[in-house]
DNA sequence: TGCTAATCAGCAACTCTTGTTGACTGGCTC
DNA sequence: GAGCCAGTCAACAAGAGTTGCTGATTAGCA
């Protein structure tokens, strides 16, 4: 992801507002190794503008999924993670803690092997693959606590 | 899938009752080939028995989640799908019409390629992969209506 | 400084799912 | 066949996550 002094610029740029609660949103973003929900972006944010609503928050950060800057992902937690990497990759997700890990694996060509139920899948044309490898991270799998990262809400 | 019949015998022998509705529930998921949510199969009993409730639906797919008949994935299309094939498959998601195809595709043991982030996700235990490909099936691609299974909500 | 469109906060509402509750019923025993 | 009871039912409400609406506020520009 951008610093959030680029995305700034991307913002200005796009004829978009830059507001102090933007700014805030990227300073919560930024380098930020986890995949937070919307309900925890909003409760970074808070500790430095108890004012911002939660409504602000997801209209910031659908915005910066329209611009390509971050990417929405379901994995399927109940809320919807926003991930900050835009390199392609995959997921780890542990159903221990709930914590996610960016995992870059590669895939060759899976379409030529698929086999498809006849007169359903043929002709389907595959713009993206998500792998979702769930499990359990060392911490949990030890039965200790989770990593420092914590369960992500 | 087990047959309807097979089923109520599962039912049974795990003493659970035997009721009308989930017959019919039974009825509706027996040799379909598509991924219905808990509504689309709500739409599909009450056809024959209008009275039954969403909340029964509920409960009988996830009491057959649990005996294993069936399994519920997220795909993240907004609700969950409950899918009978209980054969080790992947999924194609058509972002135009929601339809959901099976796909049986081979993953060589990802994890001993898999680049983790030093320090996150190490030595974590991977219990089950999801294989997800968005992308348009052959009708919508064309611009034609969706299939004959149509947009399951 | 003043204007204007974009953005904000707050509220309500929406979808999906599940907890609760009192009534009903399938399956068993007698 | 009658009676019992755990399991199941429908209805209602509520919870989580997300988004639409609206009047007030503000960033950015001239």
């Amino acid at each position: 992801m951008k610093s959030p002094t680029e995305l700034s610029e991307a913002f200005r740029s796009q004829g978009r507002k830059l507001t102090p609660q933007r700014q805030a949103i990227f300073d919560a973003l930024d380098g930020n190794p986890s995949h937070p929900s919307a309900e925890s972006v909003y409760d970074m944010v808070r500790v430095h503008m108890p004012s911002i609503s939660l409504r602000t928050v997801y209209q910031t950060l659908n915005d910066l999924t329209e611009m390509g800057e971050i990417s929405q992902v379901d994995l399927g937690l109940g809320s919807a993670r926003f991930d900050p990497n835009n390199e392609p990759h995959h997921h780890l997700v542990c159903s221990g803690c709930a914590t996610v890990f960016d995992v870059a694996v590669e895939v060759d060509s899976p379409l030529p092997d698929l086999e498809v139920p006849a007169g359903l899948g043929d002709g389907f044309v595959v713009d993206s693959t998500d792998i979702i490898f769930r499990g359990m991270c060392a911490r949990c799998a030890a039965g200790q606590q989770p990593t420092d990262l914590g369960p992500v809400p």
